[in-house]
DNA sequence: TTAGACCTTCCAGCACACTGGAAGGTCAAG
DNA sequence: CTTGACCTTCCAGTGTGCTGGAAGGTCTAA
């Protein structure tokens, strides 16, 4: 199986797999006569579980980490479990930076909405954004 | 006021202070004799701003369109209001993409618990992640 | 034989907000 | 006069997941 179909087969550029060829997610296929990536067929599972991960939001640097310890032959399944719990943790952290600045927002658009253009002053930047005391 | 000292007073490094010049931040101050920047008492008012806007979470090129209109002497505030209201919608399309996430890792995480190690083939790579049909 | 579809490698860049380091200039104190 | 703190410019790199383009090789069909 040449680059183009297996790229085509999974919804990815030539492009896209030999990048992760490179950042050593996909081991080098066999090549033809010509130089052309000859792909085994299981290649495909690969490709999906590095997008079924993906979509786990793990990145590619520690996907890298699960394949590698299966191609040594390890079950990675305490690994994965540790990313997993890594990730919502991850999240969690993600989620509650992203309501204070929420906070911060509404607090901005409040003022905004009651705020006349002609107090904004040549000497502060923005009294919207960089006054917050009304001064 | 060098930049040394101006830097420390806006808890930054020159370093940071020489970026936000290159990136049109800062104007390009005056120089004393020996070729040393030589910053006007205001533009701690200025970073000050580029501190709060960025805290709400605009990015340097957003403040650096606010900064652009005030210093070409129009009062930036519809514009600042957009922004205000792009970047709550950001935040929302965020948090649902987390929120989305977060359930797709807590499903893995309950398959986690539920897996047996030595049910893990070789043929998978992990199917934890891999195997969401219990194939 | 030639077009063109596909493949190869390599180098470079995107966005984002810096940060690090090299090589050298300036200035005040001792 | 020298030390050392501070400054200058310039180039390059960080992390993330690709993407684009150049220059060239291979293979198939007309």
């Amino acid at each position: 199986m040449r680059i183009g179909e297996l790229a085509a087969a999974n919804d990815l550029t030539p492009k896209t797999i030999r990048f992760y060829e490179q950042a050593g997610l996909l081991p080098a296929p066999p090549r033809t006569a010509g130089g052309y990536r000859d792909y085994p067929p299981r290649t495909g599972a690969r490709l999906a579980f590095v997008r079924d991960a993906q979509s786990a939001g793990l990145t590619l640097a520690e996907i890298r980490s699960i394949l590698a310890l299966r191609d040594s032959g390890e079950a990675p399944c305490a690994h994965v479990t540790d990313l997993i719990q890594q990730h919502l943790d991850d999240i969690e952290r993600r989620m509650a930076e992203l309501r204070k600045t929420r906070t911060a927002l509404r607090g901005l658009a409040e003022r905004a909405a009651t705020t006349d253009p002609s107090t904004c002053t040549d000497a502060d930047i923005c009294s919207i954004i960089g006054d917050p005391a009304g001064r």
